[in-house]
DNA sequence: TATGTTAGACACAAAACTGTCACACTGAGC
DNA sequence: GCTCAGTGTGACAGTTTTGTGTCTAACATA
């Protein structure tokens, strides 16, 4: 659960910094932006876990930022607003939200609703994902392959690593590359097929796991 | 979404009616328990989507309650309060609830945060085009007919979304042409017929959902 | 510095896909 | 029935996409 990313999207420069040093001090690391428009930039960017997210901005307001990433993802979004009217309220829940919070509040509230929200969605209280012949222990860093323990490099953990976080999904060779290369990288898309090979030849009987979807990119599909 | 069964915990009969009447009106199912020990039992005996919980109860407060369940299902809690103190609110999350909302509440906003929070757990908010024989999952990019996957070339997977997203519409050949193969294509008209031809013989039983427009074009007919 | 490992690029091989065409078939109108 | 325009279909070759072996540079390690 530690080491998530956490995007604060807020203008005020001060609250933006409050917020980050308590998160940091609970061993999350964060990544501000301080309008909407950097905000889906960075979102599309980078592989954000949990989004903390102001009303009031410049360059698209909240709503409009919450409506957007919800158009392309279903990342946990905290909505921050100064005013507390219910209907504002019921606006961003059906808008996706996931948590709403009234300023002024206070930090350690913040700090649990964020615990709690990343708590439910990104594990039954463990690290581990695991599926049938296939684990993945992110505390540890380990994979294991029919219990055998299999080493992979860096770049092969953390490609399997997003794959098996997002299971029956078509991901696209643009999307993996930006999502674990880093959106910075330039290289040749056809890099994430030779990563790929590697990873199915380390998997060996298990490599059902990564299927090619062709036209598209690649999928890990869960069912043998 | 609808007809999940929500588990009411609460000792006033007048709070528990009001709530249950709300959820109702929403489609929802309602269980009610009175006491701490029977909503324990009811959960033993039901399959529960979710719990809303009071703190205030006999036999067994809330928490102690919030704590059972905790060590035998995952079920998104709601916790309601009188008090309003972040000491309460913290200690609520640390015991695994979801959700914390303080009396007086708006029913109106207790709604929406169990549409939201059911949203988050039961539902993977695909993008899922679902006929009687036919389903195709966007997100994952594969089609199944009569529950059994069949493998789509990309052309072909285009061609059938594209005719699944229009249903009922009659399609010109040079209309799917320019949809699927882009405007700037400008090959035979009858390759589409070649789609077709290939689409049907893996619809198999299925291809009634591919009627030939004499003189027109195709068309995705719902209705078998 | 020597050694071993990892990452990225690239070219070629292998596999899969696509468009075209010719011919078969169908059905509407006469 | 016959005609004919429109549609269905099988075959095939060219094209596109993906798989894979290998090379080089970067990097870490001792």
């Amino acid at each position: 659960m530690q080491n998530k990313k956490i995007l604060i999207v807020e203008d005020e420069s001060r609250m933006r910094r409050l917020i980050s040093d308590y998160l940091k001090k609970e061993g999350y690391s964060t990544l501000e932006a301080d309008n909407g428009k950097k905000a889906i930039d960075v979102f599309e960017d980078t592989n954000i876990d949990l989004i903390i997210l102001d009303i009031m901005l410049p360059e698209y307001d909240g709503w409009t930022v919450c409506r957007k990433i919800r158009e392309i993802s279903s990342v946990p979004i905290i909505l921050l607003t100064a005013r507390s009217e219910e209907s504002d309220e019921l606006f961003g829940f059906e808008l996706g939200a996931d948590e709403y919070i009234t300023k002024p509040f206070s930090p350690k509230i913040l700090v649990a609703r964020v615990k709690t929200l990343l708590k439910r969605v990104y594990s039954s209280s463990k690290n581990i994902l695991s599926f049938n012949g296939l684990l993945i222990d992110d505390s540890a860093h380990k994979v294991f392959v029919n219990d055998v323990e299999i080493v992979l490099t860096p770049k092969e953990y953390e490609l399997l690593s997003f794959l098996a976080e997002n299971p029956e999904i078509a991901l696209s060779r643009e999307t993996i590359s930006t999502k674990v290369w880093g959106y910075d990288y330039f290289g040749d898309l056809r890099t994430v097929d030779t990563h790929i090979k590697r990873l199915r030849i380390k998997l060996g009987t298990q490599s059902h796991f990564i299927q090619t979807v062709r036209g598209v990119g690649y999928r890990f599909e869960v069912q043998k």
